[in-house]
DNA sequence: GCTACACCTTCCAACCATTGGAACCTCCAG
DNA sequence: CTGGAGGTTCCAATGGTTGGAAGGTGTAGC
């Protein structure tokens, strides 16, 4: 099949099926005298494949071990395991990064009253020098180690 | 000052006060007679002003509005809270498809025994059709969202 | 004056995945 | 023969940041 029957049919651009054997992550198995790419039913596979993996946040760099693994009958499933839980890491971090910026977020517009005047302790936060968790006096209460909690 | 003192006193590097410029986010006020930027203390300011609002997340274009509304001294400081709101909610939505993603693979993952046989129910997922919530049937479980919890 | 060095300048490239466009070729139908 | 739908290639942009090259400038020591 051509390019724009792989792409149907797995719901992957023809541009970015392109792209993806430019990196070298899926290759076309012949060009047809013409010179246009041809497919087969198991590029599709595949590219569905790179397709779930992708929308699970997989970088194309671990979707190329993936595939290697789905490939590899003899694999054992303790590679793929790994592969998922780093992964499950990093998405781990950023959540957790994204989340305290929202804690901020929440304490700033709470405190900001969001009328016509230009008193704002959103700016005010921006603005100020560096030493962040001021709204926390030290020392007093003494709670023990900060920890934004989480 | 130079722009290595103004980097150094704010934090942004000199390469990316550069690029600030270029997008027209941050201007040097002069330039002296051989050609090096100048700059002043409000720059420092701005600057640090900038890099805070960064490692809040917000992107460049909302900077450029933020950094506006805090020369402008007339400001109304609901066009802050607003900005602010929708970055929020950006954050949230990112970090509620994140958290969703790793529902997904703490699934997978603990489905998947990771010893040196091949059988890999992250794979099978993968590379499953496409009918993905077959694992949840409808509306049982309820146990509503998450929550971290703070 | 010469040399070394730290600093500045500009321009280009790369990261990551994806999309868009231009310029061009190819096959088929009318 | 013309039109159109498909294919091909290469270049550019996204967003923020970093790296490097190639070269100008200022200041120190000799």
């Amino acid at each position: 099949m051509l390019i724009g029957e792989a792409a149907q049919g797995s719901g992957v651009s023809a541009k970015l099926i392109r792209y993806y054997e430019s990196t070298g992550l899926l290759s076309a198995s012949h060009r047809h005298s013409n010179g246009y790419r041809l497919y087969e039913e198991r590029h599709v596979h595949e590219l569905r494949f790179i397709k779930r993996a992708r929308s699970l946040g997989f970088p194309i760099r671990e979707i190329r071990s993936l595939l290697d693994l789905w490939r590899n009958k003899r694999r054992a499933s303790s590679k793929v395991r790994a592969i998922a839980m780093r992964h499950r890491s990093v998405l781990e971090e950023r959540a957790r990064s994204y989340q305290g910026i929202i804690d901020v977020l929440d304490h700033l517009i709470a405190a900001c009253k969001g009328d016509d005047r230009p008193d704002c302790p959103i700016l005010e936060d921006l603005s100020r020098p560096s030493a962040r968790s001021s709204r926390r006096p030290p020392r007093i209460g003494g709670s023990g180690p900060s920890a934004k909690g989480s």
